[in-house]
DNA sequence: GGCGGATCGTTTCAGTTGAAACGTGTTGCC
DNA sequence: GGCAACACGTTTCAACTGAAACGATCCGCC
């Protein structure tokens, strides 16, 4: 007999979604961020530039999701949002210098964050969890 | 630095996604139930009847879309929504015989389909899996 | 018994979501 | 070069979401 709280697709998305509300404060509250604008920072801070579809691609966010995004961010002010000389279609997106500095703050408390989370566990704990991550991935792209 | 797909709260997320979505289309597609109305009858497939507050507390769904999910269910002939004799304010929900029959008859596809995700693993990776879960809530519960 | 505060479920409202349509620009092919 | 197909990012639209307000009911206390 089938027990909610035992069915791995409710527990895992009652546990993203607590995750994700918990470290939602972090960028709402002390950045006015959210979480669809911090993954575009993050996305930018690993390189530079891109355009909105590279964040599509590397985010898996919707085209959409990404597009207002990056308008809120950029009359933010805090990202640049040329056209790409040789694509009029792409655009390039960077940091602006305020940017750039809210991401230098940003980031750190992030992966602080994430250390706090996970203080309980030890390095091959944290590996473990990785791995099944990645096979649960794996497992769903062959799903069909 | 920061790698988003290195991040846990990130890859939680996605991974958790892509699962609600991929069991979504079963739910959908084969029998027109949304993944809140889904919850509801998982739960009270485990015990009759209950109110919307007892729902509330086992899903960690918020109130208004419990109560919005009962409605759909309730006009789809699904559930039986009485008033409880001993207490005006609270429902007793409870299945109706068409309720009860699709229950009987989605609730294995949902575990069957469980099963196929996790085919892969052994018994161990599942129970690895779940504790890794359980120390995770545990430590949101406790981190404020 | 009656009044203030709590509880339950519904509704309202403003914000978010993603599928689809759209406008613009580019590429491949004749 | 010109045209059809495709790619990119934005906008539209209907559906969904959750916080807050709400009405109804119940409980504790005098």
């Amino acid at each position: 007999m089938l027990r909610l709280d035992g069915f791995l697709p409710y527990r895992l998305n009652v546990l993203a979604k607590r995750i994700s509300q918990a470290l939602a404060r972090l960028y709402e509250d002390r950045f006015g961020i959210s979480i669809p604008e911090w993954r575009v920072l993050a996305t930018l801070g690993e390189r530079q530039p891109l355009s909105s579809n590279d964040i599509v691609e590397r985010t898996r966010m919707d085209k959409a999701k990404v597009s207002r995004a990056v308008s809120r961010l950029a009359e933010a002010g805090l990202l640049d949002r040329q056209p790409h000389p040789e694509d009029q279609r792409l655009l390039r997106l960077s940091f602006t210098p305020e940017g750039r500095a809210l991401y230098d703050r940003l980031a750190p408390q992030a992966l602080e964050w994430e250390r706090r989370l996970l203080e309980d566990f030890s390095a091959e704990d944290v590996r473990a969890l990785d791995g099944l991550i990645d096979r649960l991935n794996d497992r769903l792209d062959r799903m069909r």
